[in-house]
DNA sequence: GGGGCCATTGCATACGTATTCACCAAATGA
DNA sequence: TCATTTGGTGAATACGTATGCAATGGCCCC
């Protein structure tokens, strides 16, 4: 380090003045901080992360899905990578992106390796996929955060939308447009606890209305859009009457719709759409998606903010992501 | 480092073991890789990257327009983000994401600081905004991969999508619907060189059809749906008559068809549309876009080998992404 | 004038790894 | 038998920073 003897000061002071220590006359400091701006000299962050033990550096985990052909991404993740990055770059962090497989092992990779100072876990909301990792995570006394509902003995570790509320909303929506006959396409599992908790509300809502619900009603479904149109075309080929489909998301609403109009089903005249998350697609998409839409700007503040709490070891707030309706002409009614 | 203590040999041989080289005899190695399995055990990345001054990382730096609403990323990117984390993986390297604005100074903060081996920079097409800032990352050797058409001098750094040749496609196919009054909506100037090439290569097909290029046929748009939008009112406000529109990007023929639709134009039957990057939504819009379609999983693989090949100081070779018509309903004719 | 305090600075060390060099035992060759 | 090679290992060091501790000098106060 020659900044040092150009400023005729030692390595130490050199340190210091670059960090902004207040342990430095301000008239040194300035020296140093002005030698080395011609220098256009970079602390060593490998160095530095070494000596402090920690990184200033998050990382961001996405779950891959296998048996996904890997050309799209989830585009409700893709959201959520944009706000995360820039809520983590707007306090300071770098963030590492790596889209992983379930089988691999992310704990040991990023924590134990001091490679991010904490983990955000982007698509592992089933957490019994994975349970002896989450455990290990904590007795490992990791940082980490996960996108998805509450599992009751470890609150703090995760962040979800108010699902709940989401499933309220939409099912109130098609009961004022005087629906009766509404589908559920999602699933109910523990497989899929965000489409459970949407369940959950959608269905209270009905029985608040006097509407009991049809377990004909209801198919099983994951969070695609081809498994969106199969889930119509089983529904259409069983024969069960229907005036209205509300969708564990959007991707899924996307594809039960073609599905629909394929069939000669007119969306929205015959049949009520409503999904959920309001990824990109929805607004375009013809017609334009009713949908729930979770406030991933707030969510990715919410998320990083969470990991940076429990960094940092200050107390984390346990509130849920508020959702909100987007009415568009999917349901016109 | 007590797993040199428990295995009985030297810190050294520890190390040795642990990155699999050849000097420890295979008996030594594998206790030692058995001790460190039951610790769980993992080199701390920052030591390691100190000793060796390589961090096995990657910069993707993404230009964040100051003057937009932040609350959407260019979808383009987002694919892009996605085949360029995976390809990364792949490789075995990881990947630093952060949006920058142009005014902070990515060069030194990534590359000097050692915190990554190389930098992708996506959203810089426009070199000329800050070619002062190229020209030290070159002095610097750094080493960098720029997502946009070649700089003359620096032809290394650069990598793009046939341009040209996208234009050319989107010229021939609407000429053989029979369009003749074809719109470019987009910029010409050299602070969209992308923009710019794409209508060389649209121009070139209109004059060996023989069809002269209306100046008045064209409006200047930046990347952006509303520009899209405004760029069409102008349009139809100077009651020039046309038959066909080429849109620089998706984004804008958005903007475009939904700002024709409003006027009552109808959009194929009137006015033909042509897109240009086929992002998610285009194929959901109404109607979907006919469009040319940038290889983004190619340009991901090809943004990271290029950078690892100058990394390794290997030659680069000089190939464009290929492009591709894709056509949909958008201008069926 | 002397003791004590504060503001600055330097010295020395540790962070955990990779690698050079030296070393030793065993094996090989003469 | 001894010299020489070879394969395997350990000791020592450097990477560039942050920080505890000691040291220095100036200043104030009695």
């Amino acid at each position: 380090m020659d900044i040092a003897y150009l400023a005729g000061v030692s390595q130490a002071t050199v340190s210091r003045a670059l960090r902004g220590s207040e342990l430095v006359s301000k008239a040194t400091r300035e020296r140093i901080l002005e030698v080395a701006r011609q220098l256009n000299y970079r602390t060593d962050r490998n160095a530095a992360n070494l000596r402090s033990q920690q990184t200033q550096t998050l990382a961001l985990l996405i779950y891959e899905d296998p048996t996904s052909d890997h050309s799209h991404i989830n585009p409700f993740f893709l959201s959520m990578l944009g706000t995360i990055t820039r809520e983590a770059s707007r306090q300071g962090y770098d963030l590492l992106v790596s889209f992983q497989q379930l089988s691999e092992d992310w704990h040991t990779e990023y924590e134990l390796s001091n490679r991010a100072d904490g983990i955000i876990l982007l698509g592992y909301g089933n957490f019994l996929q994975y349970e002896e990792k989450l455990r290990a995570l904590v007795e490992a006394d990791a940082h980490f955060v996960i996108w998805g509902p509450f599992s009751d003995d470890q609150p703090d570790h995760f962040l979800s939308c108010d699902n709940r509320e989401g499933g309220r909303l939409a099912a109130q929506h098609l009961c004022e447009l005087g629906r009766r006959r509404i589908v559920f396409v999602g699933s109910r599992s523990e497989g899929f606890p965000e489409f459970r908790l949407r369940f959950e509300g959608f269905r209270s809502v009905l029985e608040e209305q006097g509407i009991e619900f049809d377990e004909k009603l209801q198919v099983d479904c994951d969070n695609q859009e081809t498994s969106g149109r199969r889930a119509i075309e089983l529904l259409l080929f069983r024969g069960d009457e229907f005036d209205a489909v509300f969708c564990a998301s959007d991707l899924i609403a996307i594809g039960v719709i073609q599905a629909l109009r394929a069939r000669g089903v007119d969306v929205p005249g015959d049949v009520s759409v409503v999904g959920f998350d309001d990824i990109p697609a929805a607004a375009y998409f013809n017609p334009p998606l009713t949908t729930i839409r979770q406030n991933t700007r707030l969510a990715g503040r919410m998320l990083v903010g969470r990991l940076l709490a429990q960094i940092a070891g200050r107390p984390t707030d346990r509130e849920l992501v508020p959702v909100e309706k987007i009415v568009r002409e999917s349901c016109s009614g």
